[in-house]
DNA sequence: ATGGTCGATGGTCGA
């Protein structure tokens, strides 16, 4: 099973990128993030014409989350309905056994700006919310685009970005309380060496400089983890015509 | 690196 994470950056703008992609690839399910539209703005009948079920949450202009899938089982693994969050940051489905959540974390903007103690805040519900719905021993995929870099190999410059959010020790340790419950970063453990990122700033041609940082990650319990056989970050996708600033991130875990 | 770019907007703001 071949499960990506791809924070697109507007699902309308990017619709036709993410159609030849999936197309492409033949992912069995797709964690989207920042679809910035609402519910009814879905293009559900574009994906259902490519095999694959849809669950949406949006809100409009901003945030939006989505997971589509072609390996829905009609009995027990339906795409399920959305959580209870002021923003649409967050959807659950069980897909093909296995549960799968997709998360928007808040980007936090500035170390003394209120919307970081909201992304800290946010970061515990999460943990809350995943201790709530599952348990270790779950087949559970946390995918997304976490808005930190998990260590300073995760980043182009750690120097650069000193003061910066996406690499202070405080969301570190959020992130690390949720492999501490029982979630691995399987991208890293089968990818150790450093420039492996997911996501470039549109400005000062950051993409063709290398100036990157991977943020954007597939946190897995063991149950997946260890049936993870290959695991990539499709920096392609982010060349070309209109790209999202972010590469999509893809795990195959047979079943 | 934060200007310089995008996307949603329809003035700017957010990333």
């Amino acid at each position: 099973m071949l499960l990506a994470t791809w924070n697109v950056n507007s699902l309308k703008a990017r619709l036709p990128r993410v159609q030849a992609w999936i197309s492409d690839v033949q992912p069995d399910v797709v964690l989207m993030q920042e679809t910035k539209m609402t519910d009814k703005a879905f293009p559900a009948l574009t994906f259902s014409e490519m095999g694959y079920e849809s669950a949406h949450f949006g809100q409009g202009q901003w945030n939006g989350v989505a997971i589509v899938s072609k390996v829905g089982d009609r009995r027990a693994d339906q795409l399920r309905s959305r959580e209870a969050d002021a923003e649409a940051r967050i959807i659950t489905a069980t897909c093909g056994g296995v549960k799968v959540i997709s998360v928007y974390v808040p980007n936090g903007r500035a170390l003394d700006h209120e919307h970081y103690q909201y992304k800290l805040r946010w970061l515990d519900s999460l943990r809350a919310h995943v201790q709530a719905v599952a348990t270790p021993t779950d087949r559970l995929v946390v995918g997304g685009d976490f808005n930190i870099a998990p260590s300073d190999i995760d980043v182009w410059d750690p120097k650069a970005l000193e003061g910066s959010t996406h690499v202070s020790a405080p969301e570190r340790e959020k992130l690390q309380a949720l492999c501490d419950w029982g979630l691995r970063d399987v991208v890293r453990e089968q990818h150790p060496d450093p420039k492996i990122y997911s996501w470039w700033d549109y400005r000062n041609g950051s993409f063709h400089r290398g100036w990157g940082m991977r943020i954007d990650l597939m946190l897995v319990t063991n149950q997946v983890a260890d049936n993870t056989t290959w695991s990539a970050i499709d920096r392609n996708a982010r060349k070309g015509e209109q790209p999202s600033d972010h590469a999509p991130v893809l795990i195959e875990v047979s079943t």
